[in-house]
DNA sequence: CCATAAGAATGGTTTAACCATTCAACAAGG
DNA sequence: CCTTGTTGAATGGTTAAACCATTCTTATGG
């Protein structure tokens, strides 16, 4: 066999017995032999059935608890439930890598903002009447919102709205990668960001813009304004960062 | 204080020493007190310092090293070394995701299908003189592999292109998010598709025009001759898929 | 100069015990 | 009968001390 061809070996693991044990119960819940609610039999048990020491169970149960695959419970009754994976993880690794700078703030925001395009685009050809009739019953409501300079509640039926439209796209992975982009760059600017009537009024016309698009099927104007709206949002972030530039003195790099 | 704007508060933590470790050296890492390459001090060292049991250290770290933050060497100078963050994590989470049936492979195609055009666009409105000579001289070598029928140099250069286009777009996460998609998508496709001198000859003229576009500051026409390209790539998986019905009995969801 | 063996440093694992939390069953008092 | 408090068992969390396995360095001998 050609040395160019040759298959690509993995190095060879050392022994890491917890690693086995970690990747055996990986497998059956993978494979569905363990589902979402299950529990495992408690530690003692568990211990006995693998033939290995407790504290080796117990580095094993860690790292499926820190992937996510496992939540451990106290007390009698407790032990290791299998969870349904979510999001929590890539948040959290998406925030990690936030802080120690291997990402900006502008980074994610720009990724954002082709996404929501991306997402809208996708809804503008995907939605259906009802789906249409549910997107202007939430404009309405943020409508209302905006009249009354009911801020709290204006802010939390525009995330309904993405949300919705984000259902809307029927693609998993865009939904839950909008939630982790979403969830990051909330931290930043819910510290930052004052909202005026203005801001709402301006956001509100964005809104009814999107939905309109949506509703009339013109997938690129959809796309267009959901970016433009992100866009926006983006450049008041950065004024903000330059303004207060103590916030963040490395060029846009967090601390 | 009305009870809609109670602060929302956090559940109650229960005591977990491990998780209090946990937090003081990621604090530190992600402070920098503690930089990558840096080596944290043996079990036995840290165990005094924190006043801890060996056992209960050894968790901490077991979750610092699949958060990504440490890694862990055997033998004499061996012990925890502090890592730079990378996309192993969000790659084996997606993974996770995917296998579990909680993404399908045609919601990550979709997905891929959108950023690469997102990508091509930013490369498009950001390259420099340098870098379309760089892209030119990567596409002729590509032309040269076409020629030779080389099928696995080809791939190489098809893949050393999307990875300078994602380079010359400027944003660390898009290029993230790209590594993420293709190392997980790729698991599937490999074992799938075969690459004939048709598709060679297909593949080489979407990435001229590619490339062309991107030259020209076309920065639409790099965005949809980009996602075209990848569409052409999801409908040949999705044929295999249906075709090979077997692999993936529940509807696009992998077991 | 090189090969090999010995030893030390370090992570990996085991054992056995005890502590802390939770829940259910049961008892006491109203 | 219902409420309230008590107690005990089940389970995860932590500790301690020892030993094993791997890796690197150093000494030894050819």
């Amino acid at each position: 066999m050609s040395p160019k061809k040759s298959a690509d070996f993995q190095q060879v693991k050392k022994s890491r017995i917890f690693q086995d044990v970690v990747n055996q119960i990986q497998e059956a819940i993978l494979n569905r032999t363990l589902q979402p609610g299950d529990m495992l039999p408690p530690e003692r048990e568990l211990r006995e059935t693998f033939n290995i020491s407790r504290g080796t169970l117990r580095e094993s149960l860690r790292v499926l608890e820190q992937k996510g695959l496992i939540e451990i419970r106290l007390g009698t009754g407790g032990g290791a439930v299998v969870k349904n994976a979510g999001t929590e993880q890539l948040t959290e690794t998406l925030g990690l890598m936030i802080r120690s700078g291997t990402l900006s703030v502008q980074d994610i925001g720009e990724f954002r903002q082709g996404m929501e395009g991306q997402i809208a685009r996708l809804a503008a050809q995907r939605a259906t009447a009802d789906d249409i009739v549910r997107l202007e019953c939430l404009v309405d409501k943020a409508a209302a919102m905006t009249d009354k300079g009911a801020v709290e509640a204006f802010l939390d039926t525009d995330q309904a709205i993405h949300k919705e439209i984000g259902r809307i796209a029927g693609n998993a992975l865009y939904r839950y990668a909008a939630q982790v982009v979403h969830d990051n760059i909330r931290k930043y600017y819910d510290d930052f960001l004052e909202f005026t009537q203005e801001r709402m009024d301006e956001n509100l016309l964005d809104l009814k813009g999107i939905v309109a698009a949506i509703r009339e099927q013109r997938h690129q104007d959809a796309a267009s304004l959901a970016e433009q709206h992100v866009h926006r949002f983006n450049l008041r972030m950065q004024e903000k960062e330059s303004r207060a530039g103590s916030y963040c003195p490395s060029g846009g790099r967090l601390c």
